[in-house]
DNA sequence: AATTCCACCAACCGCTCGCAT
DNA sequence: CATGCGAGCGGTTGGTGGAAT
């Protein structure tokens, strides 16, 4: 695309926070009209405004199944899960959490869950402890829960995908994809060969490779746990209070925030009110057991 | 009451990607 | 293959309102 987004010069165009009156039109226009061509639609629609702000606006304030309101605690556990697992990829995670935008996400993260994160000692990019080499003798003495039960059922799930953006979901293939030939190998089933599937096909399978990814870390933590046990053991005798505590995620106590390396062991489960039904079927979610 | 500070979030901007030609 | 366009993602900015001083 050539620089400087054409539909973006302000010649004429107005700025800033949109007026009772723009919604109107863009919302009557959609409405009548449909999404899309979204560089014309302003001046069909008789906006002053560029395409892009237009469809900012819509995606993120008008569109119908927009849901407004606070992020509830089913839904912030879920966003720091889901971060844990793809990172930045605000669109992908909002994906994962109907009626919410990737702008909303981005937002709730930087403003509530990131701060929140790094005053419990946490480092919000890689989810591990600021300090990644406590000293033993020190407080920071992490004594791990018992393992979370891992989901008995890696299979893939290859009904229908909730796909609600395939733009980002793609972002996730190209994960997939580098990931595959190691996927391959856990959780007990190959993967098709990706670029010899159809598109729903692939939307299928990137579900399927979610879940099997979160599947595949909590084998490994699972190990990782086992041999810490042992070393916790040793070391428990000599703390006083543990810095990590033993509960669940913070996500479900935001009150007591700490860093729980049982988290890297648990599996997704969207809240039956964070997840549409397709979700349910498309067998995205595996399960929380453990402490939640 | 006035001013400053700060948190929140809507909107902007730069960039990349996929597709059509 | 190269180019242009439409669309969308993620980082950043700036306006607004409430809290603190």
């Amino acid at each position: 695309m050539s620089k400087g987004t054409p539909c973006c010069s302000k010649t004429g165009l107005k700025r800033g926070p949109w007026r009772r009156e723009e919604d109107d039109i863009l919302s009557d226009y959609i409405k009548r009209e449909g999404e899309g061509r979204w560089r014309t639609l302003p001046k069909r629609a008789g906006l002053l405004r560029c395409g892009k702000s237009c469809r900012l606006r819509w995606m993120n304030y008008l569109r119908p199944d927009v849901k407004r309101g606070q992020i509830s605690q089913h839904e912030e556990d879920l966003i720091i899960r889901l971060h844990r697992l793809l990172g930045n990829r605000w669109a992908l995670i909002a994906g994962r959490l109907p009626g919410r935008t990737d702008n909303e996400v981005k937002n709730y993260w930087n403003t509530h869950i990131s701060k929140k994160m790094i005053s419990k000692g946490i480092n919000p990019k890689n989810h591990k402890p600021l300090n990644p080499n406590p000293n033993p003798n020190s407080k920071a003495v992490v004594l791990r829960a018992p393992a979370a039960k891992i989901n008995p059922n890696p299979k893939p799930n290859l009904s229908s995908a909730a796909v609600t953006d395939v733009r980002v979901e793609d972002k996730g293939k190209e994960m997939y994809k580098e990931d595959q030939n190691t996927l391959m190998n856990s959780n007990g089933f190959m993967m098709p060969g990706f670029r010899n599937t159809s598109s729903e096909d692939d939307d299928d399978i990137f579900s399927s490779f979610l879940n099997s990814l979160m599947n595949e870390e909590m084998s490994l933590n699972e190990e990782q746990q086992q041999q810490q046990q042992q070393q916790q053991q040793q070391q428990q005798h000599q703390q006083q209070q543990p810095l990590y505590q033993t509960s669940g995620p913070f996500a479900l106590d935001s009150q007591s925030l700490v860093y729980n390396p049982v988290w890297d062991t648990m599996s997704l489960e969207p809240s039956p009110a964070a997840f549409s039904h397709e979700d349910e079927q498309n067998g995205f979610s595996v399960h929380f057991n453990g402490t939640l």
